[in-house]
DNA sequence: GAGTGGTCTAGACCACTGA
DNA sequence: CAGTGGTCTAGACCACTCG
């Protein structure tokens, strides 16, 4: 079988199409990959569940199991999927991810890794500036939650963390709620406000503390500290976090494989 | 056929293995991915150059070209080769790679990307001061050429390198010959000296320009700036540059992406 | 049109997990 | 033990490049 001829639940390309318009050629298991990935963000599975085993994906979307393979395979890649060989393949998840890695790219300059302890600032509802707004993808005055805080290895403050989010997605999060939260940030936000963080794009640039980022990191005014701007994405490509952090790299650094 | 018995030129696992030692299991393709890589390492292509067809690679390890096409995969993933459809598979190089790409993750902060002015300070055989010998895995006083050097965009200074590269293949690199060669620095490292850089580890931090690093980038000093030490790798995870680079970050800004 | 990599299938067997 | 993902094979056909 060269074409499907149609799912159970979306539609796969029923003809090569090759009209006018020239959409290309679309190979198969992406166009599966695309299916699972819709299914991912309609929340059909769950962070942390399994999805549906390779033969009863292959039998779903009426594909063979190789098929299959290289979509999830494809996922995998993306980190969107885990598999786990003799168990299955699950949604990722912030849920264990040892604390502080995969998103936090910093680390003592010594191996020493001891555990983050966290201090929430404030977070309160406000109107999105205009340049948060537009990296969120929303109006101008549109709700944002903005969430400021601190993170502390060995008793020094390391992380001043800016944070916004959309406020229709994020509506109910409180400081309390931040506080009281055992685990990472992103773990509480899949798994109580459904927003997943999949992707993210960061800029770097080197700046002076201000008096505020001298306060919290307590260093003098005019330290260099490592600027970092992230904007964190969920399954469609959609941003939902905006994020300036300032990191004391005196006995820190952030590190980063290039290949 | 589920163990291979021999190659042409090199040993895949004879037996499955399974000694008291239990050197675990290990895929036909990871063992064909190697024996590829040992070629690429002992020059058998040259970067730039194509390498044998699938077909053909299957024959010499009797196996079939699934198999081979898994090895090939898995080394396209690592960049250290690039596959063309309808032409071939070719050794991964910096020759194209659109000047500054790749390894430099300095971007302008607008779009406007600009071409690179590069100016050498200098080109020295020294003696490789601890640091140095520590992560070229040399002994200390080795022979190492250093090499310092500027790179400006719109006629502005903001890149300030030093860097230490082994002495033994390095032998003949001159400021004349890195001045007059046309194209990226790895580029001619690859091609005149046979060390093709394939992988880096950075750790980046934020530093106060001192008065070399202000007077060479025409900045106040004191100025915050952008510290990235990266080790270079060729092929057998072998480290072959040291750098450190000193990144004025007004105007520009290191991205990354986490995924 | 010949040769390359890319896709898709079908089936066998292996390694790992957990009941 | 059954069920999962992981490997390997063999063969067909497709998309692309270039002479």
């Amino acid at each position: 079988m060269a074409t499907a001829g149609s799912a159970t639940d979306a539609s796969l390309d029923a003809e090569p199409a090759v009209g006018p318009g020239a959409p290309a050629f679309r190979p198969l298991y992406q166009q599966i990959k695309d299916l699972i990935t819709r299914s991912l963000q309609a929340g059909e599975w769950r962070p942390g569940e399994a999805i549906p085993s390779e033969m009863e994906l292959a039998a779903r979307f009426k594909v063979s199991q190789g098929t299959v393979r290289k979509a999830i395979d494809a996922l995998a890649d993306e980190n969107l999927v885990v598999r786990r060989q003799g168990k299955g393949t699950f949604v990722a998840t912030h849920a264990e991810e040892h604390t502080q890695f995969r998103f936090l790219r910093l680390a003592p300059d010594d191996g020493s890794a001891g555990p983050a302890a966290r201090r929430f600032i404030d977070c309160r509802r406000v109107r999105a500036p205009a340049d948060v707004a537009r990296a969120l993808q929303l109006r101008s005055g549109d709700a944002v939650v903005e969430v400021r805080r601190v993170l502390s290895f060995g008793g020094r403050p390391v992380v001043f963390d800016d944070l916004w989010l959309p406020g229709v997605p994020f509506r109910g999060l409180t400081a309390e709620r931040l506080a009281g939260y055992r685990g990472p940030m992103y773990r509480l936000f899949e798994a109580e406000f459904g927003v997943p963080m999949v992707r993210a794009d960061e800029r770097i640039r080197a700046v002076a503390a201000d008096a505020t980022a001298a306060g919290v990191l307590e260093v003098p005014p005019g330290t260099p500290l490592l600027s970092v701007e992230r904007v964190s994405f969920t399954y469609g490509d959609k941003p939902v976090e905006l994020r300036r952090g300032l990191y004391h790299t005196a006995a820190h650094h952030y590190r980063n494989q290039l290949l």
